[in-house]
DNA sequence: TTCACATTGTGAAAAAATTAACATTTTTCT
DNA sequence: AGAAAAATGTTAATTTTTTCACAATGTGAA
């Protein structure tokens, strides 16, 4: 397989969501047009997606939900499960380690960091909390991978910069501040209150 | 102006919230490239943007700040300000409306919602905390048009459909499970396990 | 068996988004 | 004054993403 669309990957990992919630039920087989309508897209950019990563439904009874869900995981999820730290534990980084606890995916947030003394040493979810100053040596021992950024915003480029000086692959920015990062680091930035700005555009114009 | 591109209106959100920390500097002018970088984008994008808004910067010394600032406003922001609403006042419900609280936006939150009886009639940041069965009237009687959903997964579907029933007209969707809403409420949804899938393939192929 | 139907798989077209190319203009330097 | 430099504004080209259109095929009913 040459190159999946970046669009494609996020879709896959929406799929697999969807798909699991079927397995659970029971369901073994599921049609295109059931997925799109659940992901609210079409039902041939489903069957594109699943195409290019070169699986085949049966035909008239759609796809193998488990055949699918292992294939999709084959693709995205790495081998041996990547390690992951949230960095900043407070509200938005507590609703993320809650999201994750219990999940069964390869992703795991093994460490959290903060700056608050009080909360060093404390485990959140089962995760320990370590002091910020100590991120260097928990990510190198720990082997984690991606971290995620939930600080206030003012204290986004120290953080960036911590993370990157840690040897972090890929960085998941929270904060309502952009970051800056060498190229070899791969960066993810979402910000809520453009999203909540860019709903009330469209509620605004019909 | 005919037809601003859905990723314009996301960036012009961007660039105005980059021109405002600019203007708190005391900036008066800054060029397409700064604003580039800031947002990881190519300069042309930025004017092209701008250009699409039929705003025009003086040669040689960039744009003017608080004058886009005030047009980007006219432009995704309504006259009057929009009411909005979080579902949910957990971990993920407190980190937005901490997000907001203090922000000169002409979006306001004005309610949260919860099953949770003690913390009905609590405030959050200031916002009152509703019994979540009377969201009907007091979506009505606040004007309320926007929700945002914080609840957990699989209470999803069941509060998309009461927003719906009180007259909501745009929905952003935090849960981690896609909702059903009739074609006329606008609908976002983000969910940050994609996000985090997405950066670990991107880890993973280098 | 044969026909109608529902569904997949995919090349081709269309649409959307980004990038390139470059003319134009103002400022500054010589 | 004239040339060089640095920016904007915009058309055109390119790339990416989505949608259309339809052939192929298995299923079930008549």
């Amino acid at each position: 397989m040459k190159h999946l669309p970046h669009k494609t990957i996020e879709r896959l990992s929406q799929y697999r969501r969807a798909l699991l919630l079927c397995h659970a039920k029971g369901m073994t087989h599921i049609y295109s047009h059931e997925i799109a309508r659940i992901q609210h897209i079409t039902a041939v950019q489903v069957r594109r997606d699943i195409m290019l990563i070169g699986y085949s439904g049966t035909l008239r009874k759609g796809y193998n939900v488990k055949e699918l869900i292992d294939l999709i995981g084959e693709i995205i999820d790495s081998k041996e499960g990547i390690h992951v730290c949230v960095v900043g534990i407070g509200n938005l980084g507590r609703a993320i380690t809650n999201y994750f606890s219990g999940k069964r995916t390869k992703l795991s947030i093994v460490a959290v960091f903060d700056v608050d003394k009080s909360k060093v040493g404390k485990k959140y979810h089962g995760i320990p909390c370590y002091d910020i100053n100590d991120m260097p040596g928990v990510i190198r021992d720990k082997k984690i991978e991606i971290g995620i950024m939930t600080v206030p915003g003012e204290d986004a480029p120290a953080v960036a910069d911590m993370l990157v000086k840690s040897g972090i692959k890929g960085i998941l920015n929270y904060t309502p501040k952009p970051v800056n990062v060498p190229k070899e680091v791969y960066l993810e930035e979402y910000d809520m209150i453009t999203s909540l700005e860019k709903v009330a555009f469209f509620v605004k114009s019909h």
